[in-house]
DNA sequence: TGGCCTCGAGTTCA
DNA sequence: CTCGAGGCCA
């Protein structure tokens, strides 16, 4: 063999070789050599294709990136148009969509489906002629797109030649993905180069897919799945989805997992499936599903909207994030007198509801992120309840900063800011705001727990001057409930009632109920075994120490607390009020005790109780409930929709039951 | 002193 | 649910 002969060879080996590396790193996810020995086999190709220029064609794996190629970004026009889907958020609108689908179809027909992850990534459609990439174009308005050859070639899961079988022509069509693993490398470098990070997944896509540069674009690690096609010429031979989608893996292209459905029933179980099960597990962002019938035949027959294939849908999940407008920032007061701004946002629909309030912590937060009247941001609501704001996404012309007030916007008296803390402080101890919070938590479940003095009621005593602390509460008249407009006999006599049965709540509730600094509902329960109201009112800092859990921190606020002479008031009204000062008797671990030693941690909605009550009847055996998993917890007692703490007690290798399972480790007589 | 572990506090919508 | 901070133990 001669000597250019014997390079041609090799360098189509090297070429072999590295298609079936870049397969198995991209299409299986299942690489079998190290980064290392890939660049190791890449520099080789390289050096053998300096060595014989006549063997550098186009689609070597070493041409992905041409150094001199610049993208452009050229309108291209899509021969056939890229439609986008309908959308359906809940099982009824799939319904519908169902519904209109089978009118659409000859009386009888049932069409099969198949389902698959939709992708939140950039739509892009990739020519292949005779199995050789020629072009790659953006969605753009679904008629023109953007010309984006030179960065998507540097893509390694799309084939710069297809393996056949493949058609003269073809037009793939697909979805280009930054996986969140690769989006949060890319963001902590910009980060470190101190330039504007990211702020989700798609939007980095679509920037790097946008580079000038096409060496910054194959830095970023894009991935292009497949979902369809636009032109098979010249004949397509094809006859349903499914059949496509393997088709299209043999080419070399990258197909993410079906499922088939029969049903609408079944569609929505895989719906409900992949949210609990798939979602959480898969490496990049997900939308929702797609539902498209598989026959083509029926597709044909199903046709089209104006917009959108009748024949497909996109079942979509509420969507975590959301762009809306900040109208205006307020400040409220809470319990401990802090200065909290909150953002009224334009109301905008979030992960399953509608937000239109957003709290900013602290002044610290509103700076950081620039926030101001007028601002357009990106709210989030993931995996958690309380939304928050993630960026500004443009700034309002002439937005003011915002300033912490110098007034309290409740009571108007001056706002302190304690050097030590963050936070601004309103300190007038009779500010409506503050007694209305104190309130509301002194009524709350794991305090006093009076049931009917909600945000309500408390903001009417308060503002008509009937309540000023909640020792007035105690001395409240039937007369006095009857005057206020949502009050009628029986609804008045109920209140007074839940009032006068708080009175013989445990110290411990009482105890928490003050709202002592440093106290909350475990170590008011713990004070209460140690102390008598009376003795923890007397209790010196040494004697208080004793207490386990309690510090000099702790004991300090405490002997603070009751050094007022405003709380000896207090104190002496809750006497007269007969209320329940009586040291609590520590449980003794009795017979029944099955629990004890043990800690639980109840997470997620149980279905024959709340978690309270299970919490209760953890401790009634003797056992602990905590709200943290670590790895002293015994059990971790997971309900529906679990998350974080379920996450963390498999990490551990700590127990985990299901509901059923604590049930039936309880006695009879606690069962539910 | 550092590294757990645990608790307290703030928080949204319907 | 998450953050920050207090308490405890090595």
């Amino acid at each position: 063999m001669s000597a250019p002969k014997k390079a041609a060879a090799e360098a189509a080996r090297l070429r072999r070789e590295i298609a079936e590396h870049d397969r198995r790193y991209y299409i299986e996810d299942a690489p079998i050599i190290s980064d290392t020995e890939y660049d190791r086999l890449m520099r080789q190709l390289q050096e053998l294709e300096q060595a014989h220029l006549e063997l550098a064609t186009p689609d070597s794996p070493t041409q992905r990136v041409s150094g001199a190629a610049s993208a452009d970004f050229r309108p291209v026009k899509h021969t056939v148009l890229m439609l986008s889907l309908d959308n359906a958020y809940n099982s009824e609108e799939l319904r519908a969509w169902h519904e209109r689908l089978l009118k659409n179809l000859p009386s009888g027909e049932r069409p099969r489906f198949v389902i698959e992850p939709k992708i939140d990534g950039l739509s892009c459609a990739l020519t292949y002629v005779r199995g050789a990439l020629t072009s790659a174009a953006t969605r753009g308005d679904g008629t023109t797109g953007e010309d984006v050859t030179a960065n998507a070639r540097t893509i390694r899961t799309i084939p710069l030649t297809l393996s056949g079988p493949f058609p003269e022509r073809l037009e793939i069509r697909g979805e280009v993905v930054l996986y969140n693993e690769d989006f949060k490398r890319i963001n902590e470098k910009l980060a470190a180069e101190g330039r504007e990070p990211f702020v989700n997944p798609r939007n980095c896509a679509a920037g790097s897919l946008r580079q000038k540069d096409p060496r910054v674009t194959a830095q970023r690690r894009l991935r292009f799945i497949v979902h369809s096609f636009g032109a098979w010429e010249p004949e397509c031979p094809i006859k349903s989805h499914a059949e496509f989608l393997a088709a299209a893996k043999t080419m070399g292209l990258r197909v993410e997992p079906q499922v088939r459905a029969e049903s609408i029933e079944d569609i929505v179980a895989e719906y409900e499936r992949f949210k609990n099960e798939t979602l959480v597990k898969l490496p990049y962002a997900v939308d929702g599903l797609v539902v498209k019938v598989d026959s083509y035949a029926q597709q044909r027959r199903a046709g089209f909207t104006a917009k959108s294939p009748r024949w497909a849908i996109a079942f979509k999940y509420p969507a975590q994030q959301a762009s809306t407008v900040i109208e205006d920032v307020v400040f409220s007061v809470g319990r401990t007198g802090t200065i909290t701004p909150v953002a009224k946002v334009k109301p905008v629909f979030c992960a399953g509801v509608t937000i239109s309030s957003v709290t900013l912590h602290n002044f610290d937060e509103v700076g950081r992120l620039g926030i101001h009247a007028g601002a357009s941001v990106l709210i989030e609501r993931a995996g958690e309840v309380i939304p928050k704001i993630v960026k500004v996404t443009k700034p309002a012309k002439g937005g003011r900063n915002i300033h912490p007030p110098k007034n309290c916007p409740a009571c108007g008296a001056a706002v302190v800011k304690e050097p030590e803390f963050v936070a601004y402080y309103c300190e007038n101890p009779s500010c409506p705001a503050q007694i209305k919070r104190m309130l509301l938590h002194f009524a709350s479940r794991p305090a006093m727990d009076i049931q009917g003095l909600g945000e309500q009621v408390v903001a009417t005593l308060v503002d008509s001057g009937r309540v000023k602390s909640a020792a007035d509460i105690f001395e409240l008249a039937k007369g006095d409930l009857l005057e206020i407009p949502l009050f009628a006999d029986k609804r008045a006599e109920n209140l007074l009632q839940q009032i006068s049965d708080s009175r013989a709540r445990p110290l411990g509730k009482l105890l928490n109920a003050l709202g002592i600094r440093h106290i909350g509902e475990k170590l008011a329960a713990t004070l209460a075994e140690n102390f008598s109201l009376d003795e923890l009112a007397q209790a010196s800092v040494d004697s208080l120490e004793r207490v386990p859990e309690v510090g000099p921190v702790v004991a300090e606020s405490i002997t603070d607390y009751f050094a007022s002479k405003e709380v000896r008031e207090l104190i002496e009204r809750f006497r007269g009020a007969r209320l329940n000062f009586e040291k609590v008797r520590r449980r003794e671990p009795s017979s029944g005790a099955v629990f004890s030693g043990k800690t639980f941690v109840f997470t997620g909605e149980l279905a024959k109780m709340t978690r309270q009550e299970a919490e209760e009847k953890a401790k009634a055996l003797g056992g602990k409930a905590s709200n943290s998993v670590s790895s002293k917890t015994s059990f971790v007692v997971a309900g529906e929709a679990a998350g974080a703490k379920l996450k963390k007690a498999l990490a551990l290798g700590v127990p985990v039951l299901d509901e059923t399972q604590f049930i039936a480790m309880l006695p009879d007589e606690l069962k539910p």
